[in-house]
DNA sequence: TAGATTGTTAATCGATTAACAATC
DNA sequence: TAGATTGTTAATCGATTAACAATC
C-alpha cells in the first residue's frame, strides 16, 4: 500500500487526474488485478471506466496508512547507523511537507553520548525510556539500531513502554508479544542474498 | 539460507555437533519441513535419525552462498547513510574472523569529497566506477545510498561496469537487466509498514 | 531392535491472475 | 452508444505443511 501512496504523492495531480489500476501496477511493478485488489480491501475508491481520482485516492491512502497525522519515532542506539537514520528522517520531516515521520527521541545506553545532541534533540538514557516517551509526548513507533546483544533487552523496554510498532535493523532474530508489530531490517543478510546469486 | 549459516555461526560446533531441522527451525522461525525442503534443494546433508552435522553443513552453506571466500563490495554515495554501511562493513570485515563482505572502493559524485578518505579507503568520482571497480581488483556486490533522483543514473554506471549484484536503499523503484540481480531496502517504505498497525 | 529424523511426495493453504458482469 | 475500467468471483499457480517410507 505504501508504494501507491509514493506513486501518487511524485505525480503532478491536477483535479482531473485519474489514474487506472493499470497505470499504477505498471509504476508500482505489481499486475493490475492486484492493484484493485489491494485497494478494494479498504472500500471502493475507483470509477468504472475512469479509474481512481488521483488526489481522493492519495488522501485515503493517507488515511489507512496513518499518514494524515504525524508519527512520532523514537531511535535507540546512536552509532553510525542509527546517527544517519535520525538525521535522514529529521531532514525529510524538515524538508518535505508530506513526510510523517517525526523523530522526537533519541536514547543510548553510552554516558559519553547521554546529554549530547544531533540536530536540536538530546541523546537520552535508553534505561529511562519509557518516561522520556511519555514526557515529550508519546512515541508511535520505536526503531533499534543497537548491537545485537543488547536488542532483545532494548526491545523487551520498548514493549514495556507500551511501543506498539518497531524497526529492527539489529542482525539478529527478536521476540515480540503478538500485539506488538515488528519488522527487521538486516543489511548482512541482504548482502548474503544478493551475493547467493552471483556468478 | 543466509539465516541458517547466522545460526550455524553462533553456535559451538563440537565434532560431535548435530542439529535437527526441528532445532535449526525454532531458532529460525521456520517450521521444521521448511528447513528440510530448503536444504535438500542444494543437496543430502543431513542423515535420518540424528539430523545435520554442524562443521558439515555450515560449510556446505557457505560454498552455497558463496560466503567461502571474500565478496567484495562497493558504496556509491558517501551520505550518511553510506557512511554508516561502510564503516559497519569495514569494521564486521576487520574483527570477525568470518564475515566475508570487504569494502574495497568508495564513490560519491561531489568534488569536495572525492579525494577525502573513510578509514584508509578513498572516496572516487563516481563517473569513474567502471575502471576503478577494474583498478581495484573487480567488485562483486555494489550498495546505492545516493539520494533517490540520482539512483537509476548510478545504477545504470554499475551495470555497464559489469556488477552483476546490488543492494539499493535510494527510496525509488529501479529497473536492471534480467541477468543483474537487485535488492532494495527502503526506510520509510518499512516505516509506513509499521504504522500502517497502530491502534 | 526401538526411537528419531531425514528427503520426498501428496495435501493443504494462500496468494496471484484471469475473466467478466456491472457501470461510468 | 461504444469503449474503458472497476470490483469480485472463479481458476491457477506456487509455497507451505503434513505424512510417511527409508534409514541411521
Amino acid at each position: 500500500m505504501a508504494i501507491y501512496l509514493r506513486i501518487l504523492s511524485g505525480l503532478d495531480l491536477e483535479n482531473s487526474r485519474y489514474i487506472s489500476s493499470q497505470e499504477l501496477g505498471e509504476r508500482a511493478g505489481v499486475s493490475p488485478a492486484q492493484v484493485r485488489k489491494d485497494l478494494a480491501m479498504f472500500g471502493q475508491f475507483g470509477k468504472p471506466g475512469v479509474g481512481y481520482h488521483g488526489k481522493t485516492l492519495k488522501a485515503e491512502l493517507k488515511r489507512i496508512l496513518k499518514a494524515d497525522r504525524v508519527i512520532r519515532i523514537c531511535i535507540i542506539g546512536i552509532g553510525e547507523l542509527g546517527r544517519a537514520i535520525t538525521r535522514y528522517n529529521l531532514k525529510r520531516f524538515a524538508t518535505e511537507k508530506e513526510y510523517p515521520f517525526k523523530v522526537v527521541a533519541l536514547f543510548d545506553s553510552d554516558p559519553a553520548k547521554i546529554g549530547t545532541k544531533i540536530e536540536a534533540l538530546e541523546i537520552r538514557p535508553v534505561n529511562e525510556l519509557s518516561q522520556t516517551a511519555q514526557a515529550c509526548g508519546g512515541v508511535d513507533v520505536a526503531i533499534i539500531t543497537v548491537p545485537a546483544e543488547a536488542a532483545q533487552e532494548v526491545l523487551d523496554l520498548v514493549v514495556a513502554a507500551g511501543i506498539k510498532a518497531v524497526l529492527n535493523y539489529a542482525p539478529i532474530k527478536l521476540k515480540v508479544p503478538e500485539h506488538v508489530k515488528l519488522h527487521s531490517a538486516d543489511v548482512s543478510l541482504d548482502l548474503h542474498q544478493v551475493a547467493y546469486h552471483l556468478e
